[in-house]
DNA sequence: GGTATTTTGTAATAATGACTACAGATATTC
DNA sequence: GAATATCTGTAGTCATTATTACAAAATACC
């Protein structure tokens, strides 16, 4: 659903909506859901708000766009890390490691714009992200269920504690190098806790 | 400086100006910075505006008392956990389940102040409450450093930030038994790090 | 070409934010 | 009691918020 419904009618639209969502993914990532205006938006696609609210619907609506490619293009692959022919610990650890290259690649957009989003105080949009991190754990532990299943959720916890805090360092400028230093340490309990 | 410099002349205010940082703590703690209007405080404390800002100077001035507060009554006393007697490690741990323990303590004002405080918009309240974070990690660091030196960077980042995933966690609603299963499997990658 | 349909620009609306002007009230000091 | 200093209540300011009314413009279909 990343694109429009194309219009066989009607004045046609200035502007892509998908390059919209594009612009608008970053500002939401630098500055947070709250901080950033329908008015911010505007001015950097250059329309207007009636333009706005035609191809958004409203503040929200363009928020679960921007989630919506967020978790298709920036998000951490975990169907392709969480690999069944691995061993679970060596799979959680570099999903650690990738969400610290990920949150610490671009200084303007540190962090994961999911979880800084679960802290804003919208409630529609805070909902909206809270889901997106549920789902994502939901994946997690039931990839460790299939072979840790009692250690599933006690181990789930702990690595979306650690993303949730790697997530919340990026964002206060902690170099990558000590990012990295944090999750390996955090992928050692994890071959400890999830030896064969 | 908790208590007002008492005024000898003028009329006196009618309402207690510590009580009322008492209650605009609980209502930051409960919605965070940006959430909480003046308005919300005014109402919450019985009075007018003009007596809020006789009392506070402004909203940023009473947050200022309220970080205060909370580091005298609420916070984790790294001072008492921290025994230079004791494990270095063994401390740590307890750093973090004390966390759980007062994270979790009360659902309306589930996570840490302050650590909540470093995702709000306010650019002061924001520089506040990460100036009130770096001296906890400062201390934390001090303290390791006294033992195992070489290691008081990377696992001062480690605790600190599963301090912080903890907060956000206890936020959303985790229960303390499952803080607590996370506290500790950090707790043990710390004692084999700092193992003597 | 006319009609239906949708977007656009200008401008406004209603709500809420932090903050304050001002006059009256109430205390201490002389 | 008079002077002085401070707080309080009423009411308002000014900026900013998300959202929209309305009419003109631009397209597709007949």
């Amino acid at each position: 659903m990343t694109t429009d419904i194309p219009r066989t009618r009607g004045r046609p639209r200035r502007f892509d909506a998908d390059q919209g969502v594009e612009i608008a993914q970053k500002l939401f990532h630098a500055r947070g859901y709250d901080a950033v205006g329908v008015a911010d938006v505007t001015q950097a696609l250059g329309i207007n708000p009636p333009s706005f609210y035609a191809a958004f619907g409203n503040k929200a609506g363009l928020y679960a766009r921007v989630l919506e490619r967020y978790s298709l293009t920036a998000a951490i692959p975990l169907a392709d890390i969480l690999r069944p022919d691995r061993p679970v610990a060596e799979c959680l650890a570099a999903v650690l490691e990738d969400a610290c290259r990920r949150y610490a690649s671009d200084p303007a957009t540190a962090g994961c714009l999911v979880l800084e989003g679960t802290h804003c105080d919208d409630p529609e949009a805070r909902a909206a992200t809270r889901a997106l991190q549920a789902a994502a754990e939901d994946v997690i532990r039931g990839f460790i269920a299939a072979r840790h299943p009692e250690k599933a959720e006690s181990v789930t916890d702990f690595v979306s504690t650690t993303m949730t805090g790697l997530s919340a360092k990026a964002r206060s400028g902690l170099e990558l190098d000590r990012l990295m230093a944090i999750a390996r340490l955090a992928g050692r309990i994890l071959t400890q806790e999830l030896a064969d």
